[in-house]
DNA sequence: GAGATAGTACGAAAATAATCGTATTAAAAA
DNA sequence: TTTTTAATACGATTATTTTCGTACTATCTC
């Protein structure tokens, strides 16, 4: 599974989030912050068609894609090096430096508490 | 502040880890999980002293090279771009996708835990 | 002091990523 | 049916990042 690149990881990003979408509507979504050309978006997305990273339905004329990668293990393995190049592979450091950055709501604090004990549960 | 490459993240890394450090010393650490040749260390360093991204000792002959840049503030950056990128904008998404994969020991969920509480207590 | 060793500087090539223009064509509109 | 519109394909260019070879030189060793 190949590392995405950090505009093909705006699309796939995209394409989670609304399960499918042409390129006309990643496109609209992408311009709202990003000055960029419809055929840019196009070649990008071509590539990751032909990497394998997004599937794509040629039915029609206007191609349906769809994330081919899974998103937890995407964002896993992103946030794994992360931990690695940025955080001298402490995750928990990262974990805490994200949450002190937040400034999160109490009801969010108590979720993450809940999943906590989750984990610990989980434990042998 | 412009964005480190992925190079010049792994070195910046070890720079905030060891404070300062010659060029051999950083490519020695490198060496370990990386097979990457000794100028191409320098060069990079070279590279990230132009940007104003790490100050350097020019005294003797062996520079010795320093982080320029603000650890967290780095790290926020980045943590807000993947957030963006990869979570959809949301970090508590994040963190715990970040804690579930680490399989985290007793003492570490109850350092977070803690690190929770003082989020809380700092709330008006 | 001569030679070996270990540094820096730097240009240029190679690899990777992003952008865009143009050709072509299917479908919709007139 | 003709024209316009909107889509894909794709090559080529540009920008960025990484890599490395070579020249040069200070320092150490004999």
């Amino acid at each position: 599974m190949t590392k995405p690149t950090e505009s093909e990881l705006e699309i796939l990003a995209l394409l989670w989030e609304l399960e499918e979408a042409s390129v006309r509507q990643i496109h609209e979504r992408l311009a709202e912050t990003k000055d960029t050309g419809y055929t840019t978006t196009l070649k990008i997305m071509q590539i990751m068609h032909a990497k394998g990273m997004v599937s794509r339905d040629e039915q029609n004329r206007s191609h349906i894609y769809r994330p081919a990668t899974n998103q937890k293990e995407t964002q896993n393995s992103l946030l794994k090096n992360l931990v690695n190049t940025a955080f001298g592979g402490s995750a928990q450091n990262l974990v805490m430096q994200a949450l002190g950055q937040e400034n999160p709501s109490k009801e969010e604090l108590d979720e993450i508490r809940a999943f906590l004990d989750q984990l610990e549960q989980k434990k042998p």
